[in-house]
DNA sequence: ATAAATTTTTAGGTAAGACTAAAAAAATAT
DNA sequence: ATATTTTTTTAGTCTTACCTAAAAATTTAT
């Protein structure tokens, strides 16, 4: 059955809310995400209810079927893999490239998919080291743990980060923590959680708690 | 001002039905090439006309202002941009990448397009032949000629097509008519103006009036 | 020049997807 | 246990872009 871009993007929103949960999500998460007011929500949902992609019960929030989460990890893989064009081929910076993608992953092609993969390598991750979903649907777990559960004095890789919004990203960028990079634990203040680490073997240089929470390192 | 789906499609439209001839486009020949009904046009004409994009008198057709021809060119030339990533980069054939070039010409990004054609090596042709518009708006005129306008005995090469009809676009690959092919037209048939032609020095075959008014060619 | 045919426009409606305001249900606090 | 607050739903509108049917204008044919 066909999409239109409001359900895609309610499908998509309703998966990035039920991957830490397995209870029901809630309309006015959905609303925040979705940039609408619950009013509108309750309508779609009841719409993709209709067309078998939830589960929805007034009052109990909402949840997807395998078919509505199919369609989501669809548009997941074709946003990821256009991020992996995006940064990898045309030289966009891992900042910039989120909304270019928003667009991109409505394009409707298989053909086009199968062959900007080939082309791309057959990637597993974005550039913000997120899994890719695969052909049939299946994604890779995030293997990956927060910086902010590593012991001192460890050594890590950042392979990637648990939020994308471009002020984040940015922040990082400037303080030399790309992808790849070698990061120490030098010390953790009980105070306020707040790290010091080397990166790249350069000076130490101070993060935040909420910082490291959202950097994802391999040990 | 932000333009819709529809209202690029409609510019388009217009744009290509004014190439031709310097009267107004009818709402009939807009109508026939959106696949919607005249009612429609006349409406959307109604608004666009509003917004200062198209000149329109009732019952008079309509024409592009200078802003409505702007926008119409950076349709096309995303479209022709994208046709060239999707053949020369992912490998497909030149009759496959119309349906997809007219979803992706939507994508809106100024950094993108503008990468994209440093990532393509500032091509100046799709893969139809067709001009790629400039950054600036401005179009090269289509220099080549119908095939079915060389003389006879007269060597050409295969540069554009003037329609990508995916069935056309087919038969020519049969004919290994592709583009850059060497032809040498043997004989025209005054009786039904088709032509006896030889393509890259292999065994003559016969091309209808139809399909050689279709095919451009530099002499 | 008038009649017939065609094209175009108007009028009135529909579906998708959003909105506000008000009502109803659920969760929280006293 | 009841009152208050918060969340969610319903009801009624709005805009965009389409539709059909009928009216009006234009073009073509006689």
């Amino acid at each position: 059955m066909a999409t239109s871009l409001a359900e895609e993007n309610y499908l998509k929103i309703i998966y990035r809310l039920s991957e830490n949960t397995d209870q029901g999500v809630s309309t006015n998460a959905v609303a925040e995400l979705a940039q609408t007011k619950a009013a509108s929500v309750t309508d779609m949902l009841q719409k993709l209810a209709e067309k078998g992609w939830v589960i929805y019960q007034k009052y109990q929030g909402v949840r997807l079927t395998p078919s509505g989460q199919k369609i989501a990890l669809s548009i997941i893989r074709k946003h990821r893999l256009w991020e992996v064009f995006l940064v990898e081929k045309l030289g966009y910076n891992w900042d910039e490239v989120h909304e270019i993608a928003e667009q991109l992953e409505h394009i409707e092609s298989e053909s086009l998919i199968q062959k900007l993969d080939e082309f791309l390598g057959f990637p597993d991750r974005d550039p913000h080291g997120d899994p890719i979903p695969t052909r049939d649907g299946k994604m890779a777990d995030q293997i990956y743990q927060p910086l902010s559960e590593i012991k001192e004095k460890m050594d890590c890789v950042l392979m990637g980060v648990a939020k994308d919004a471009a002020v984040f990203l940015q922040l990082l960028t400037k303080l030399d923590l790309n992808l790849g990079a070698k990061i120490t634990i030098l010390e953790i203040n009980s105070f306020d959680r707040s790290l010091q680490i080397q990166v790249n073997s350069a000076a130490p240089i101070f993060v935040s708690h909420e910082v490291a929470k959202n950097i994802l390192v391999k040990a």
